[in-house]
DNA sequence: AATCAGCTTGTGCGAGTGACCAAGGCATGC
DNA sequence: GCATGCCTTGGTCACTCGCACAAGCTGATT
């Protein structure tokens, strides 16, 4: 017996995926304000009555799309990190999974605006700030393992490094990763034996 | 004849400030996307038909307002930084200032709205780009001064620090600028002779 | 006094909005 | 057969939206 036949709360469980991530693509695509009940149904491909019926409000549906993404942003640079074996190969894969991202691409978009959407509601914000917090301790763990002094306050530099790049990209053509790396890699000075400034 | 009593011409740009201020405000608190003519015309205490007639759309309105309000602050983020006798002074006062904004105050939301939507419109990136690059440019020509390598990329990574901190502020509550300076000023490091690492 | 240009108002239109709900479908358990 | 949830549809509500426009206002010019 190979898959058991879809029940009905399978297939709601399906529509509620399709509601989420049309949702998260009409955020990048016209901004947070933007987003109407009847897009997003149209999007999905379905009525616009089932928005109300998996989601208390549209906002609502909003939230969930944005912060799930997220997440699973937050999963994937996690593993990378994890992946690596030194902090220098690290620092290598993220700038190379950076050149993903032109600014313009939907992920970028979508973070900003669930930034912006965050920075006027408290508890969305909450909610972001315990997914960054998950990638800013793994992070600044392994910059200590490195030596690289103040590793929390460099994990949060490191991490606000990037979403500032995704904000300039578009206007600043010059921001490719390999412009810029040598210049991050400044941030990751170790601490050794007798070569503070005097 | 001290002041000469204002002519319809001189009340018609006083009108049209109040507009521009009033929408700016409105897309620091609502986002660019939620603001309205009628919102907009309410808070500059003016009927809402004028909005059409000083500007040939909202988004006309909205894109002026943006721009603005971002040259202003370029102009004086520039003098500030021309007033500083050494390259140490301008980070130091680049850094106060950077504490005069919470992430979730007026000009920061203003910022980042102006950024999306110039992200969603080639023509108000171009003009973001104009004035942005002669923020980046003044900048870059101060680091060269004190010998630090890439001058121009370091400046643009700079400027993209700065944004991307306001972003993560509010998320961040240990992004202060006493926290944050010190990892900063790795991003100055000079090149002196002999001081390579091996 | 007549004319004129620039500024302002209020109203109206068609379109789109979020939320709600009665009615029906449909596989499951009895 | 029948009832029980869950899911889905399509329509309606009261409301807001951007924009256009006729009409009126006011001070300067002729």
């Amino acid at each position: 017996m190979p898959p058991p036949p879809p029940t009905a709360a399978d297939r709601g469980r399906e529509v509620r995926q399709r509601l989420l991530r049309a949702a998260t693509e009409l955020i990048a695509e016209r901004g947070w304000s933007a987003v109407s009940t009847r897009g997003v149904a149209e999007r999905a491909e379905v009525g616009q009555g089932l928005v109300h019926y998996h989601f208390a409000s549209l906002d609502a549906l909003l939230q969930q799309a944005a912060l799930g993404t997220v997440e699973e942003f937050v999963r994937e640079f996690t593993a990378l990190m994890e992946s690596a074996v030194s902090t220098e190969e690290a620092l290598d894969s993220a700038l190379g999974s950076l050149d993903g991202f032109s600014g313009t691409d939907p992920i970028s978009l979508l973070f900003t605006e669930t930034y912006l959407a965050a920075a006027r509601d408290e508890e969305l914000m909450r909610a972001l700030a315990g997914l960054l917090t998950r990638v800013r301790d793994g992070l600044a763990g392994r910059l200590s393992d490195s030596g690289v002094p103040q590793p929390q306050e460099t994990a949060a530099v490191l991490l606000a490094v990037v979403d500032g790049l995704m904000l300039h990209r578009p206007a600043s053509p010059s921001l490719t990763s390999a412009a810029v790396g040598p210049v991050l890699r400044r941030l990751l000075t170790t601490t050794t034996p007798g070569s503070e400034t005097p």
